[in-house]
This record gives C-alpha cells, sequence and structure tokens, in this order.
DNA sequence: TCAGTTCGCGCG
DNA sequence: AAAGCGCGCGAACTGA
C-alpha cells in the first residue's frame, strides 16, 4: 500500500483540493498517550481514493489546523475507529470534526448480535470483515520520539483500512435494517465526545467537607457498634499504633458469623434480607454502617485522585453502547450512580457565572411501554394527562382516582414499574417494599397483579404474545436489534425493547442538540433519562426551553401515540438549588 | 502473589 | 409456577 508522509505546509498544499472533493475519507490518529489534555498529537492519518496521507503534526504544525478543519467539517463521509478518541485529539490541537461521520467500533457493536464479531477492536472487526490482519497495540508504541517506517507503515494501514471495512459494514447494515439505528448512534457521537472533552465542576473542596462528615457519622456508628462485635485493640507499629477490630464488618462471612452469635441464622448479608431483622439493634447499626462505607469507598474517596490537573474537572467516560439494552455505560467516575441525597450533588456546582439546567424525561419507560404494547388505557391516560401512578392505584385497589393515598400511590409506582419486567408476587412485594417503602403481603401482591394485568389488556395481551412464541428476536422503536437465547428468560425480552427504545430517544435527544447548542453551552452530564446542560448564567432561559424542546421532539419521533414529558430546571448545582 | 470472580450497593 | 432489567466500583474471596 502506498502512503505520503507529509512533513511541512508545502508539501501537504497539492492534496488539499483533492481531499476537499473526496466523498469518504478514512481518519485516524496516532497519538504519545490517552488524555487529550496531557499527551499529544503526532500522526494524522487521511485515507481517500486510492492515496493515505501520513501527516507529522510535529513537523507540519498548527498552520495546517484550518485546512484540516475544512476538510473534516466538509461534506465527506469521515470514517472512524472510534471517533471519540480522534475527536476529543483534533478539538484540544484547534481541529474541528463535524459533519457525517461512520464509526466503524460503534458499527461492530450494533452489528455484534448480526452475525458480527464480539471482538470490535480495529483488528478484530478487520479480521472478521475482511479477512486481514492489522497492527496490534503493542505496535503503535511510541509516538514522542523518530518514527520508524514501520510505525509509519502501520498508522497509513489503519487509515486504509477503515475505507474498505466501512464499505462491508454498510452493506451488513443495510441486510440486517440496522441502518436507522446506526445513524442515531453516530449522530450523537460529537454529543459524547464533547461533554468527555468538558468533563463536569466537582467543588473538591465541598467533596473534602463531606468526607469529614461522612468519617465522623462512621466513627459514631462504630462505637455504637464495639459493643456488640468487641472493641479494637491497639497495636503498637513501628511509626505509629494501629487500631484494629477483631472483626472486619466488610467480610460477609464475618458477619454472618457474628450475627449468628445474636441468633440470627442468615444465608447472605444484603440490605434485602438484613432489613428483615431490624428489631435488632445490632442489625440496624450494620446496614448504617454499610451506608457510610459505601459512601466513602465507591464515592467520597475514589474521586479526588480522578480531577484532571489541566482542567480542574472530572471527566468520566461514556461506552456509548455500554449496556446491551443500548444505554449508555458511565465510568471514571461513574458519574451515573452519585448518590441522589442533596449533599453529594450539591458538590458538582456550576463554576462562577454559570448555571446548571437539567432535564429529565418524565416517565419515558412506561410511556413506551404504552406505545409499544398499544395498550389503550395507559395511552388514553397519557394522552389526557392524567397522573398513571394514582390511576394505576385506583384500578388495583378498586376504588376511585380521588380516594387514592400518597402511600398508595407510592405502591402503584412500585406495581407499575415492576410488573412491567415480569415480577411476580413474592418479587413485587420485595420491590414495593425496598424500593418505595411500601408494605403489602403476598396475597396483596397476587391480587394487584391480577388487576393490573385486567386493567392494561394491552399490556397483558402483549406479554402474552412474547411469553407464547418466546421470540427469538426483538427490536426497539429505532430498530435496535436484540438477539436472545433460547434459555434467556421472559424479563429480559419484556426489558430489552423498552429500555432499549428509551435510550433511542435520549440519544436521538444528543444527536439533534449538539448542532443547536450554543459556543459556550456544554453537555456535562447524561443520566439515562437525564441530560445537565452548564451555560452562561444569563442564557438559562433560552437554554432550558432549547433542551426542553429538543427532548420532547426526539421522544415524539418515536412514541407517535403517546406524548412525551420533559421537565427543565435551572439550578446553581446537580442537587437542584 | 495476582488475576479473576463474587458480593453488595449506588443510580436509572 | 415463578421470574426485574441495565450498569460500574470496591473489598473480600478464590484458585493456581
Amino acid at each position: 500500500m502506498d502512503y505520503k508522509v507529509i512533513t511541512s505546509m508545502e508539501a501537504f498544499k497539492p492534496y488539499y483540493d483533492k481531499l476537499n472533493k473526496a466523498s469518504v475519507i478514512g481518519v485516524d490518529t496516532e497519538t504519545t498517550g490517552l488524555n487529550p489534555y496531557m499527551s499529544k498529537l503526532r500522526l494524522i492519518q487521511l485515507a481517500y481514493d486510492d492515496e493515505v496521507l501520513v501527516i507529522d503534526y510535529f513537523g507540519v504544525g498548527s498552520d495546517i489546523n484550518s485546512y484540516l478543519s475544512k476538510i473534516l467539517s466538509g461534506q465527506a463521509v469521515k470514517v472512524f475507529q472510534n471517533a471519540k478518541f480522534d475527536i476529543k485529539f483534533l478539538k484540544a490541537n484547534g481541529i474541528q470534526v463535524k459533519g457525517r461521520l461512520f464509526d466503524t467500533m460503534i458499527a461492530g457493536q450494533i452489528l455484534r448480535s448480526s452475525g458480527g464479531t464480539p471482538r470490535v477492536n480495529l483488528e478484530g472487526l478487520v479480521r472478521h470483515y475482511l479477512e486481514e490482519f492489522v497492527s496490534k497495540e503493542e505496535q503503535k508504541s511510541d509516538f514522542s520520539g523518530c518514527l520508524t517506517e514501520s510505525q509509519l507503515s502501520y498508522a497509513a494501514k489503519d487509515a486504509e483500512v477503515l475505507l474498505r471495512l466501512r464499505e462491508k459494514m454498510v452493506h451488513e447494515l443495510k441486510r440486517h435494517k440496522l441502518v436507522e439505528v446506526a445513524r442515531l448512534e453516530f449522530q450523537c457521537v460529537y454529543a459524547i465526545a464533547h461533554m468527555e472533552y468538558r468533563g463536569i465542576h466537582l467543588d473538591i473542596s465541598m467533596w473534602n467537607k463531606l468526607t469529614k462528615k461522612v468519617e465522623e457519622e462512621q466513627s459514631e456508628i462504630l462505637e455504637k457498634l464495639y459493643p456488640y462485635i468487641g472493641y479494637p485493640t491497639v497495636q503498637l507499629g513501628f511509626f505509629e499504633s494501629v487500631e484494629k477490630s477483631e472483626i472486619n464488618l466488610n467480610s460477609n462471612k464475618q458477619v454472618i458469623d457474628l450475627l449468628k452469635k445474636y441468633g440470627l441464622e442468615l444465608e447472605n448479608t444484603s440490605k434485602h434480607t438484613l432489613s428483615r431483622h431490624l428489631d435488632h439493634p445490632i442489625v440496624k447499626l450494620l446496614l448504617m454502617y454499610r451506608h457510610t462505607s459505601k459512601a466513602l469507598t465507591s464515592f467520597l474517596y475514589g474521586i479526588n485522585g480522578q480531577i484532571n490537573p489541566v482542567t480542574g474537572r472530572l471527566h468520566p467516560h461514556y461506552g456509548q453502547i455500554g449496556a446491551y439494552s443500548g444505554r449508555m455505560s458511565c465510568g471514571g467516575p461513574n458519574i451515573q450512580q452519585i448518590p441522589r441525597e442533596d449533599r453529594f450533588r450539591s458538590c458538582f456546582h456550576a463554576p462562577k457565572g454559570r448555571k446548571l439546567v437539567i432535564a429529565d424525561y418524565s416517565q419515558i419507560e412506561l410511556r413506551v411501554m404504552a406505545q409499544i404494547t398499544g395498550d389503550k388505557r395507559m395511552i388514553e391516560a397519557y394522552r389526557s394527562g392524567e397522573d398513571l401512578h394514582r390511576l394505576t392505584a385506583s384500578l388495583v385497589l378498586e376504588k376511585s382516582i380521588d380516594d387514592v393515598t400518597k402511600t398508595e400511590r407510592q405502591s402503584a409506582k412500585a406495581v407499575n414499574f415492576g410488573l412491567i419486567f415480569g415480577m411476580g408476587a413474592a418479587g413485587l412485594k420485595a420491590y414495593a417494599a425496598e424500593s418505595y417503602q411500601s408494605d403489602m403481603t403476598i396475597e396483596e401482591a397476587e391480587l394487584f397483579r391480577k388487576r393490573y394485568f385486567r386493567a392494561y389488556k394491552g399490556v397483558a395481551s402483549w406479554q402474552r404474545k412474547i411469553k407464547k412464541s418466546l421470540p427469538d428476536e426483538e427490536r426497539t422503536l429505532a430498530g435496535r436489534k436484540f438477539v436472545f437465547r433460547k434459555d434467556s428468560g421472559l424479563s429480559g425480552r419484556y426489558n430489552a425493547p423498552v429500555q432499549g427504545t428509551a435510550a433511542d430517544i435520549l440519544k436521538n435527544a444528543l444527536g439533534s442538540l449538539v448542532a443547536k447548542l450554543p459556543e459556550d453551552t456544554y453537555i456535562v452530564a447524561v443520566v439515562h433519562d437525564e441530560i445537565v446542560l452548564e451555560c452562561d448564567e444569563k442564557k438559562t432561559l433560552e437554554t432550558a426551553s432549547l433542551l426542553r424542546r429538543v427532548m420532547e421532539e426526539a421522544g415524539e419521533r418515536y412514541l407517535k401515540d403517546v406524548p412525551v414529558l420533559a421537565e427543565a430546571s435551572i439550578a446553581d448545582s446537580w442537587a437542584g438549588k
């Protein structure tokens, strides 16, 4: 394969017009590391027609930025493997990427269950779709110094192969009717790349104060626990004395043994099991200890080290198709599981002069459910703006809507969410107790179940149909495909298209948001049915109404018979205040 | 000693 | 008849 190494602007200029006219460009970069703020962009490879340019960005310098931005924002389809990575590096160096994009990694994930390969790195995709081989990660090691012939040649091949990969994958996407979902995914790559690049602001001094506070709470709880578990002994180390307790409360094994001494024989120590014995003071204290321990180890301690020294912000990474259902996952840190308590969320506040605009969908999964099953009563309820949880309460309790109490509505909420995914009576009872502090007997749960499906006949018949046919394939409303093993149960078949369609809707919103957001307004977090923006404090009203409108329109594209509602609020922090 | 697995739990 | 789904992360545990 032929390639040209470009080390100066003069050498680049002859190719500029040809690149602007190209209809498809394979794009790859080589960098000195993984962090766009701390590592350097070394090579930019552009493959088009029968040519590959390998641009030595160290040699050419930033004079080339405006030319590359023009090319990469033009009408050509840009083909990347994991576009997010390259887009962030190009952006950090002042090179813009916009417009039509094809991401081979994401295409690979979409095609995974349609005769694709589980290995969606470049090597795996090339082997599977082209039956060829490309360099493994080890070969593209150090790009900071002098480049070898082999490094340049592998770099060129990585870009060149994208063009042929795309052709094969487009064919496969069409064959399996996955073009729409691919378009949806490609469209929101920019939103995610920009969100990761921008990060989210965490007030570290508030965070540290909260850490101290929770540590104090934990030692108070421990003081109360010592009478039951034994006081710690002070051991003299070489330089300091170390407190050492007889029992490790984090060891489930030891906790089970401990509880045995107090007459409790438990097979595990989960919250669910323990909460049946709240009358024992030790159990109550144990659960309180767990709560603080979880807060400290999972959230408070870990996060400080993850603040980017350059931006001073957190830069969580998102797995665009992180979950089987099509939902995104998040890590480093996982911003999607920060506790809802105000004292945690309020640490995520907008910087000075800026505000957060927080919007979430109202009961999106239930609305999706109504659309997918075509349930008349549910659709009617949403159309007339009824409170679906109240309606459900009145239907399963057989009383008038006005007589439904707050706690009854709370139980109905558990019924609504639980039964959709095939929960049995026992599961429903436990779920209602745990998630909604709602007490129901097993008989009540069974009765609710019966009446629920009598009331929502569309949901009942949809589930009956799935149960009977046990389909080995299902799709979301955007066409995302799920393949089920013969032996996989009902709940996955009930859940995947519902959760997946909700994910489609959110991604549709993200995709159309990118182009509409003004210059200094950023997406800073996405949590399944929620989008958080950061903007100038003077622009909050426009931003809030834009966000709400985009989210609702994204929903309406797929839910033709059910209204979609998003609620936006303006706040200083993620606690909403 | 260390990679891989399991448990428990935070979120939607 | 009975059945929640989807994640990531930290600590403990397991096995070679």
